[in-house]
DNA sequence: GCATGCGGGTTCG
DNA sequence: CGAACCCGCATGC
């Protein structure tokens, strides 16, 4: 399920036909993309104007709102992620990745918080992706479509999606009544020696279960030239993916086509789209591949520019730091996806995925159907250990997904039928493999 | 409480 | 003038 070469010549040069600063947008889009939750680098999308997920001009990046005193183009900007600063590593060389938060007041507030797993301060990793400035994404509403446009690669791990960061807060709340009398930290008592100050253990950012498992990034990519937007344009395919094993592709082919920033925007017409005003029916709702308009080349001149094989500065400062030279382009993570564990269309082509997919599937690629609508439903289904963490050896589609089977995690009702030391269990990562065993049994 | 969007205002190159 | 950023406000969940 390779796209041809000529399939990419043809959709590259729709693709770099504007910009969205451009007076006038194409309106005859033959065929929209799939909604991106992990767009990096200079590209750009077309979503149909109902994808749900381009309404909210959802990203997985942690991005906040930029006044570019422009009304019809919303600009945001990376946050980055928030690290440990004591570059602390948990069970398989799994770091801390937290989203930071888009308020400014709770991000500041979260940076006073300590790492969930070795009780160190935290810290926030800056974007410098766009010229030492954040990666800046742009949404522009314009007639049937949503156009993005994203501008810079993101020079650092990626945090927790969305959708783990809400888990957390609903696991914390959770957690307080649940195991507050029993555990002090779980976290703490086998990664670190420090004990948990009062106070600190119910914070979200202390839970134990906070940190996005990217050890995957480490993997040989050899697959540059097939990579995310290769993504067969079949939801139940992007779905199944998603919920089974969440495997990430950080970076997607470019060729080389440089950006041409065309100027300030006067005349573009707001097209404020208000969410809930959906139908299911119709060709927008049947997104094609999404596009890409630059190259591999542009990965390499990043890399020029940074003078890094990986991101700048980090290298030293985090050893388990995703990106390098050879495994950039790619990465994995089981972190539950923000956009992807909301939706709810399960696949029964599960066993014919597992069949003829590569494993390393790109997933970042959605549907726009409404996907974010269930997210609190899965936030509390999925948000274990058991379910989250991936284990690199083993191989992700030996475990299909079934909706109520496998990958059902007890609902918050019934998680908590277990009994107390289990309860803790799930609540310690170090024993999430344990529990990984153990749940699949019940 | 926090995410999100808007818009006034400031600073800098 | 554009870009980045700060801030307050409003809204919704």
């Amino acid at each position: 399920m390779t796209m041809e070469p000529e399939d990419f010549v043809s959709q590259n040069r729709e693709t770099v036909s504007w910009d969205i600063n451009d007076m006038k947008l194409p309106q005859d889009v033959k065929t929209t993309d799939w909604f991106q939750e992990w767009p990096d680098s200079y590209v750009k999308h077309i979503y149909s104007s109902e994808d749900r997920n381009a309404q909210r001009h959802l990203s997985s990046w942690a991005m906040r709102n930029t006044n570019n005193h422009n009304s019809r183009i919303l600009k945001k900007s990376c946050l980055g992620v928030v690290v440990c600063s004591h570059d602390c590593s948990a069970e398989q060389g799994r770091k801390i990745y937290l989203r930071p938060a888009i308020c400014d007041k709770a991000r500041q507030k979260q940076q006073r918080k300590r790492c969930p797993n070795c009780n160190g301060p935290l810290k926030l990793i800056p974007c410098r992706g766009h010229g030492g400035f954040p990666v800046t994404n742009f949404w522009r509403h314009d007639g049937r479509f949503i156009f993005f446009q994203s501008k810079g690669a993101h020079d650092h791990p990626r945090p927790e999606t969305k959708l783990e960061a809400e888990a957390r807060r609903s696991m914390q709340k959770s957690n307080m009544t649940s195991c507050s009398s029993s555990i002090a930290s779980p976290k703490l008592k086998k990664n670190s020696g420090t004990k948990s100050l009062p106070g600190e253990t119910q914070s979200q950012e202390s839970l134990p279960l906070t940190w996005s498992y990217q050890e995957g990034f480490q993997l040989p990519c050899n697959f540059n030239g097939h990579l995310i937007d290769n993504m067969p344009p079949k939801k139940s395919l992007n779905n199944c993916l998603s919920l089974t094993k969440n495997y990430y592709f950080g970076r997607t082919p470019q060729l080389a086509e440089p950006l041409v920033d065309s100027g300030p925007t006067k005349f573009y017409e707001k097209c404020k789209l208000t969410a809930g005003r959906i139908s299911t029916s119709g060709e927008l709702l049947q997104p094609s591949l999404p596009r890409v308009y630059s190259d591999y080349g542009d990965l390499q001149k990043w890399n020029r520019n940074t003078g890094l094989g990986g991101p700048p500065d980090h290298d030293n400062c985090y050893p388990g730091y995703p990106f390098s030279l050879a495994s950039w382009p790619c990465e994995l993570s089981p972190a539950l996806s923000c956009m992807e564990a909301g939706n709810q269309q399960l696949p029964s082509e599960t066993s014919v995925v597992k069949a003829n997919y590569h494993p390393f599937r790109p997933t970042s690629a959605l549907s726009g159907n409404d996907l974010y609508e269930e997210k609190l439903h899965m936030d509390l289904n999925g948000y274990f250990p058991s379910a989250r963490y991936h284990f690199p050896q083993e191989d992700p589609f030996l475990l299909s997904y079934t909706p109520h089977h496998q990958y059902s995690l007890p609902d918050k009702g019934s998680k908590w039928d277990l009994d107390e030391e289990v309860k803790c269990m799930t609540l310690d990562h170090d024993n999430s493999e344990t529990f990984l065993n153990i749940y699949p049994l019940r």
